[in-house]
DNA sequence: ATGTGC
């Protein structure tokens, strides 16, 4: 009988490749569960699955950012005070984050040498707004209203967790109760614990840095690249989130909306996982040529829901584009008919920077 | 993905 399990729906598109990916991970020693979610796609690992292991765990899973995640915010500024033009204008002065003074507010130091950096590839700072409640009861929960201004944070532990990855990057994965195990676990908490810390500085730093005094309140923080230990199990995530930790935010492309949803009491049936965004449609190396000659250096940064990107790399423009995504509304309607998600709110983005 | 590999 299989272990394997593709979460999809008809019209949710999901590429050979990465089916073949999951099913080689679903081969491993171990492995008792693979679960294929709804923005399951191809990479050097495949990226939307939730592996549950017994007696031996894969760090090559998680991959190398490990603690990455999206952190939203509520930034204490009014949705009123965001002026295009002039944030635009400031944005586009940040050279590179690490230009910008970052503070560590914590008491140790950090072992994330660049804190207060986003990193590149598909991470993101975005300024987002609510548009529209779908389940008000759940949505009263977060403590944000439609006046606010949001930030959603895309990233993770930065060159930490790469230099884990390093250390512990045998593919034979390594038996649980070994002292190999015990120190990537240890060392992969830590990695968790500043990957989070990192998206909150990061959130404080824009903040300040546009000009205000508030101070960045999470409303969700959901990682999705981790180990969790579940009773004697382990279950990796790579490009997927806990259902078991409240409210999930799923995020499009920068040019479709954000979801929130809630997890149902059926998400057992998904390893207790859900999806962490769209998913990749292309890959980087294909974006460029496909739609080079639809934009000129402006309307490459201009959206559908007429949102914005400040982004100093012309290749990542093509790269991140939200042609190379796939359709969000798919992603989230499979996780629907599987019964794993209740929608709480939609958010839409308003201006996206990249490192 | 990457204080980036050749």
């Amino acid at each position: 009988m299989s272990n394997t399990l593709l979460i999809t729906r008809g019209k949710n598109w999901v590429e050979h490749t990465a089916m073949m990916q999951l099913k080689g991970l679903a081969n491993l020693k171990g492995v008792v569960k693979a679960v294929g979610l709804p923005d399951l796609h191809a990479g050097k690992t495949p990226i939307g699955v939730a592996i549950v292991s017994e007696g031996i765990i894969y760090p090559h899973i998680i991959g190398n950012d490990i603690g990455c995640g999206m952190g939203l915010f509520n930034t204490g500024i009014e949705r009123k005070r965001f002026k295009m033009d002039r944030w635009v204008t400031r944005l586009n002065h940040i050279r590179e984050l690490a230009d910008l003074e970052t503070v560590n507010p914590y008491d140790e130091q950090s072992p994330i040498y660049d804190l207060g950096t986003i990193g590149s590839g598909n991470h993101f700072a975005e300024f987002q707004v609510l548009q529209e409640v779908f389940d008000p009861a759940e949505f009263e929960k977060l403590n944000i209203s439609k006046d606010d201004l949001l930030l959603l944070i895309h990233s993770g532990s930065r060159g930490y967790g790469q230099s884990i990855l390093r250390e512990f990057s045998d593919p034979q994965g390594y038996l649980v109760g070994s002292m190999e195990a015990k120190c990537y676990l240890k060392k992969h908490r830590t990695a968790l614990l500043w990957a989070e810390r990192n998206r909150i500085v990061v959130a404080n730093k824009l903040i300040d840095y546009l000009g205000y005094a508030s101070q960045a309140a999470t409303v969700i923080d959901c990682k999705h690249n981790f180990l969790e230990q579940k009773d004697h199990l382990f279950i990796h995530r790579k490009g997927a989130v806990s259902a078991e930790v409240g409210a999930v935010v799923i995020p499009g492309s920068r040019g479709s909306l954000t979801y929130i949803v809630r997890p149902t009491d059926k998400v057992e049936e998904s390893a207790y996982s859900l999806s962490h965004g769209a998913g990749r449609k292309w890959a980087r190396s294909l974006c460029k040529s496909r739609i080079r000659d639809k934009y000129d250096r402006d309307t490459i940064r201009e959206t559908k829901l007429k949102s914005w990107i400040v982004c100093h790399d012309a290749d990542l423009l093509f790269e991140e584009a939200p042609e190379a995504y796939k359709n969000i509304d798919m992603v989230i309607e499979s996780l629907l008919e599987f019964g794993l998600i209740k929608i709480v709110a939609a958010l839409k983005p308003v201006l996206t920077y990249k490192g």
